[in-house]
DNA sequence: GAGTAGAATTAGAATAATTCCAATTTCTAC
DNA sequence: GTAGAAATTGGAATTATTCTAATTCTACTC
């Protein structure tokens, strides 16, 4: 199984024509392009205007329904920060976001070794998490 | 000093005229008084006809501007989870918040006891945390 | 290889939450 | 009471995102 996490700059005609279940059609192939070989979480505009250098007649809204059918079926995560724009990340190691607010920019955030949802969160028993977003906001020491 | 995770149905009229270095005018009371009298975690919009209910003639751009006056002085916390529009919570108390998909509802769950970040995230030495936020979506067992 | 059904793409319109703006009203300090 | 500042207001503007309906593509079947 190809792990997209580890995947470096690959053009879109070296990805699969399929990932998870879904056919990866010429967009779809560009976007995930352009969301692996930048890793610095691009909002959808981003993607659009990075996408459209190679692909001069993709869409904004193929864009956005690529991004949506590669985040439901689990190649890429959508983050989100505060009530900004949506951003699109390949990392599928559970991992937060910081945002550096000097910059703008985020960096993935991993958590301790080992460390379980519940040793820190008093969850009523039986409770299924099916989705989990920590999103932090700082900066790196004065 | 007032706690207002404690104070339960406030009438608008039983709120101090300034809290933490904000002028509490007669629409952000009663916008504070909504938020507080039900802990439901309402959006702008819900805090907006439920205040029109006692101040017909308050606007909604009143109502967005009063969220933002309580929210920067720290007052009432925005909530967001994933695009949904906002939500606040006057439950000043560190916890985050967990969305059941089955009936949309936000509950309110606190760390445990003695848990503090760098204890489950692998933060860069020195980073400054201005904004964290823990958002959960899934179900009560079954 | 032609025909076809379903899926994907597209441009542009629509939506919805939020913010902006400029005019008025209300407060506060003198 | 009055001037200046701050807050409120209605409506317009903005922005990210979704929807729509038409077109194009793809993968099958014959």
């Amino acid at each position: 199984m190809i792990s997209l996490a580890q995947q470096n700059n690959p053009a879109p005609e070296d990805l699969p024509s399929e990932l998870s279940g879904l056919r990866l059609t010429k967009q779809r192939r560009e976007v995930l392009s352009v969301i692996l070989s930048e890793r610095d979480h691009p909002t959808a505009n981003d993607v659009y205007s990075r996408a459209q250098k190679r692909m001069p007649t993709i869409s904004l809204a193929t864009v956005y329904n690529c991004l949506e059918a590669l985040v439901s079926h689990g190649i890429v995560r959508q983050v989100n920060i505060e009530r900004e724009s949506s951003r699109y990340c390949p990392n599928l190691a559970d991992h937060c976001h910081f945002q550096d607010v000097s910059t703008g920019k985020i960096h993935d955030i991993v958590f301790k070794k080992g460390v379980k949802l519940e040793d820190f969160l008093d969850l009523p028993q039986g409770t299924e998490i099916s989705h989990l977003e920590i999103s932090l906001k700082g900066s790196f020491g004065q």
